[in-house]
DNA sequence: TCGTATAGTTAAGTATCCTTAACTAATTAG
DNA sequence: CTAATTAGTTAAGGATACTTAACTATACGA
């Protein structure tokens, strides 16, 4: 086994693995809340993307234009997002969170890295340098593999604290 | 910042980086096979555990009793399942992927191994190598972390070649 | 300026999926 | 053996979320 074929196979079952806790999570969450998968998704794509339009969440949710309509409309009446008219282009909407749809989206990522605090406890120190290491270079990866994302500003970028630690080769 | 701080910290950066493009496979891949994205999990619970009965899939979902019943029905008409007497307990059901199912998981999963692959051309050797230890104490310690699971008979454990590799300290 | 394209909404109809209530059948406990 | 529990189903009714078709309003290109 090659290295690259090595490194696509762990990085597959660390994604089942992760997956599966994730989905049940989000689920979990979802009804919790009271509100469907899509409309969380939906939540988890402002959080991420700040701001977007009507016909951006129909892509994200996989669904027709008057499908994310109606459901940006469900979701304005329940107060978890917001939709102002677009300064540029008075046809455009920008849908944002509200303060209540920010709080529930924190709820939720709150209640991710509790499990993740839970992981620490069975590894050893020099355990978790790697993983940081190793993960740092992953996460950056992966980023440049997105597609842009139309911040209006980054938020809490360069946060101090969250710098990547050099690895030595 | 601690070690545990830090570390979870970037388990949270890979956990959203990895989340947001997960679930946008998920929600497409769903809608591509027509299913939804409840039909789509419950495929995935049983390709990992095997076998389950109905009232398991209820718990997955957050549904009562009827509802899991009527999504295994309608999966079952769909070809996606199958439905079989529990020997030992005649009022339980066992619920089993159909071939065309387990078919329909493996193509997903293959949709996400070419997005893993990917990732393995931006890394140099080295890094691959760093990842692939870190990955492995992680899949350990999560998967410790998993509630048992039932599986009927453990398929491709201790496959040649998916040994972990010893990290020095 | 006129025609076309774009962003979004509204309306009508349908399918899915959920709930509770009432049921059957098998198991287990006293 | 009877009573209670457990696994699952069926039925009726309701909410959600999807579709297509038809619409409004803005932007843009010739």
């Amino acid at each position: 086994m090659t290295t690259p074929d090595r490194f696509t196979q762990v990085l597959q079952d660390w994604s089942e693995v992760f997956m599966r806790r994730s989905m049940h999570d989000f689920i979990q969450f979802s009804k919790d809340s009271g509100l469907s998968m899509g409309q969380t998704s939906v939540l988890f794509h402002l959080h991420h993307g700040s701001s977007c339009g009507v016909s951006d969440i129909g892509e994200l949710l996989g669904v027709t234009n008057p499908a994310a309509s109606q459901m940006v409309h469900r979701m304005v009446t329940l107060g978890l997002i917001e939709r102002t008219e677009d300064p540029d282009d008075r046809r455009a909407k920008q849908l944002q969170l509200t303060a209540n749809g920010r709080l529930i989206v924190k709820e939720s990522i709150e209640a991710r890295r509790r499990w993740m605090e839970q992981l620490t406890y069975t590894l050893t120190s020099e355990e978790q340098t790697l993983i940081i290491n190793a993960l740092n270079i992953l996460v950056d990866a992966a980023r440049d593999l997105e597609p842009r994302v139309n911040k209006v500003e980054s938020r809490e970028q360069n946060e101090p604290g969250k710098e990547h630690i050099a690895i030595e080769n």
